[in-house]
DNA sequence: TTTTGTGAAATGATTCACAGCC
DNA sequence: GGCTGTGAATCATTTCACAAAA
């Protein structure tokens, strides 16, 4: 209770640079791997239209989302695909190697470490982690699993800065708090759970059951409009 | 191009049900969960405050998306846990079974079909299907797996209305594209490409990759402020 | 007195439509 | 002539704040 009230971003010098709305955040990755399949073709510029139908989003939308990041772009002519896809790497922080702990390695740790996902760009799996103590020392994916109880000494030693956990929902917010504890300020939730975590950590989930019960709600509305229209 | 221009919902009687936003479908399953760890510890009756605070949001955003639901809570008191999971759950449509169809057996399939979130509420696996012939007849999560050819038999004599996509990229668009075809108007893709799909077909996807994007930016954004700030 | 349900205000996101530039 | 970048308009979502109900 010092200085004044603090509001979100209080002393950011004088609008340094336009905040990215978080809906737009949401979708550079997409335009990201977009690109990146572009780039495999050949292609080397890409319109604004053909960019966005292929991240399948509407063109003012992807126009306005860049417009966020700066003004790549040539009028007359569309994006530099290179060009385009170093810039939103710059803007997502892909430029440096995150580390990643992975907390919970049974069927959907397993997938999730074999996964290209990470090596892909940007990313470098730091540990594999797991309670169980009979399951440390296998070797998933070409790395050995660790005890959860090495989490400290691999935050602090690999520089971790993003967690995953894959552990049953029942452990979830265990793993979280010494996630926290040990001062990871970002989190992927895969367990069905809500985390509750202090200010200033990210938490982002992610539930296969959430995801199919949105899909029931529309074929559920579908069937009702078709009923009521009969 | 012959009656009018139909707008969506054209011809729904005269606000016959008030549309339930899609930012409240989207949390819905969200409360419901909350509900039931809830009502497993025996508590019969919860507030806003309380309940909004177990599913991570805050009151006043709990009430306003019930409210759309109707008026199922008592001033003064708060909400019946049980009468409220009963009216999230018909919202949801998950009065029904629906049946889900699981393309892709590697290790994310199998983590798919061994989570207990299908069975959990409203939801069962018909088939597990593969395209690579040496896996077909495996047993995963108690069930055979079956060839991608027999897709079409299995959507009709299923009922199958959901189909899950746990394949790689390169296979993706061609399972969405038998899925539909076979008449799957709903689609969870686990693969990392933006399916193509005409009118009517509604895709939800997952992608760890774009998850971790995010999070990176949410990173690179507190590194930056720390550093200026500094 | 407590807590819901909800108009009204504020904020955020999308879409339109066109001026400006190549 | 074609395509970007962006104000202005629209639409959606969140938040506020309080009257009404138990």
């Amino acid at each position: 209770m010092s200085a004044q009230a603090s509001g979100p971003a209080a002393d950011v010098p004088r609008a340094r640079r336009a905040e990215v709305p978080e809906a737009t955040v949401a979708r550079l990755p997409v335009y990201l791997r977009a690109l990146h399949a572009l780039a495999e073709t050949g292609r080397t510029t890409v319109s604004s239209e053909a960019l966005a139908s292929a991240a399948g989003v509407g063109s003012a939308k992807l126009r306005k989302d860049l417009s966020h990041l700066g003004s790549y772009g040539t009028r007359g002519v569309g994006y530099e695909v290179q060009e385009l896809v170093f810039h939103i790497s710059g803007a997502l922080g892909l430029g440096q190697r995150w580390s990643v702990v992975l907390v919970g390695v049974g069927h959907l740790g397993q997938a999730l470490a074999g996964y290209g996902g990470f090596d892909d760009r940007g990313f470098r799996i730091a540990a594999l982690l797991d309670a169980d103590a009979a399951r440390v020392g296998d070797v998933v994916a070409g790395m050995p699993i660790r005890s959860l109880d090495e989490l400290d000494e691999v935050v602090r030693e690999e520089d971790v800065s993003i967690g995953v956990i894959a552990t049953p929902a029942e452990a979830a917010q265990d793993v979280c708090d010494r996630l926290v504890g040990a001062g990871v300020r970002s989190i992927l939730n895969f367990a069905p759970t809500v985390l509750q975590v202090p200010d200033g950590v990210d938490v982002r989930r992610v539930d296969l059951s959430n995801e199919l019960q949105i899909l029931s709600f529309h074929e559920h509305r579908k069937a009702t409009l078709a009923e009521v229209s009969a």
